[in-house]
DNA sequence: TGTACATCAGTGAACGCGCGTTCACTGATGTAC
DNA sequence: TGTACATCAGTGAACGCGCGTTCACTGATGTAC
């Protein structure tokens, strides 16, 4: 949270920012809105009006809403990486180990950052520029890929393992986030992933 | 598609429709918005235009958006049982031939309908009247309950059965609609729920 | 060291858009007598 | 059978809102000479 460099002391000293930090700026401040006010209130003047300036001044840095949302969503997903990453190195060398460790550093960024998840994979596509968080998608998608190439197909297809995990964990995310059923379940505890751990039944290969 | 009395006959000779169907046809016209253009697509005035009415008319029937909304849902969730029902009925008498029957109806559904789907399971809780929908989500969440009952819990929590389903089936189609990693994914054909079938290893009580 | 100029990240006003909602109205339908 | 009235589902105009975008501008910064 603090650090002993304060954050807010302005450019560095000595160094001449040339191109100024609004775009991170304006990147954190979207972040801010979508965890304090939801994805509905992530607007082009809101993200401005959070970060200081007009809301003309954006334009100056990314090309439109798309743009900014884009970039927003690179940071999810390489913050979604590290929390996958962080797990899966504490967790040793068993591959199921490993496993179920990006499985929960998944779970763990959804139940935290539920505003950005739903923009990262609920979105509209056209209303998210692609480009700008492509490589981040593909970083986030590697580690998972990676951690199922211990195991043997489960089907068919040769991604079969990554589908089924992705498929469980993120249909338990989603749950978890509310969603869904919401209202038909008759939950008495928030649900458990050790409860349908039993699923990943995948062998090594 | 046409039965022998056509639809667009207007009102029955005799029967004088007290209440008109102008409710119903909006509720239709939403399903079609939803179809052809998507949820961001789903507003007030553009309901009412292809319904063939001014945008104040729907105000005589619905208190407002999110009722309409969450009418549009009920349907849904009503689509969404018979989906499941009709394939689990025809799936004879075998518990786990069931169970798969009731994903199968699920997957078909929202392979047809993402749009509505989408407005079911994504849409902003405040954007969508919940009471409208509730009777008709808890109906077809009991499908799943009952389906689910003659298994044995492979976790602890008593729900964890359905919960395992839920989250595989519902992952799945999520990544069956695009989105989720879609980008990342080097997928040389459609995703298949055959190869993630041996995760549903759930066991008779 | 001083001057003229170019660059550029901001401002603030204005634009048009589609939205949900409101409101006085109208015309058809049903009903009491 | 005829008349007066109440009901109600529509219309069309108007409202205010927040939105993304545009545009002339300004003032600070950097640079060439």
């Amino acid at each position: 949270m603090s650090s002993i460099q304060p954050d807010t002391a302005g450019p560095p000293p000595g160094g001449a920012r040339k191109t100024g930090d609004l775009p991170d700026r304006l990147i954190a401040s979207g972040l801010e809105i979508l965890a304090e006010e939801g994805l509905g209130k992530l607007t082009l003047r809101r993200v401005a009006a959070r970060a200081g300036v007009s809301h003309a001044a954006p334009a100056h840095h990314f090309k439109g809403l798309p743009q900014l949302l884009g970039c927003i969503c690179r940071v999810g997903y390489d913050n979604l990486t590290e929390a996958m990453v962080t797990r899966r190195d504490r967790a040793g060398l068993a591959p199921r180990a490993r496993l179920i460790a990006i499985c929960e550093g998944y779970l763990a960024f959804a139940r935290d950052n539920p505003g950005l998840v739903q923009l990262m994979f609920n979105a509209l596509p056209e209303a998210v520029s692609r480009p700008e968080m492509q490589e981040a998608a593909d970083r986030a998608y590697g580690v998972l890929q990676e951690t199922c190439a211990a195991f043997e197909p489960v089907g068919d297809a040769a991604d079969s393992t990554e589908t089924m995990v992705w498929s469980l964990v993120h249909g338990f995310a989603f749950l978890g986030l509310g969603y869904g059923f919401e209202q038909a379940r008759r939950v008495t505890r928030a649900p458990d992933f050790e409860d349908i751990l039993p699923a990943l039944t995948v062998r090594l290969a």
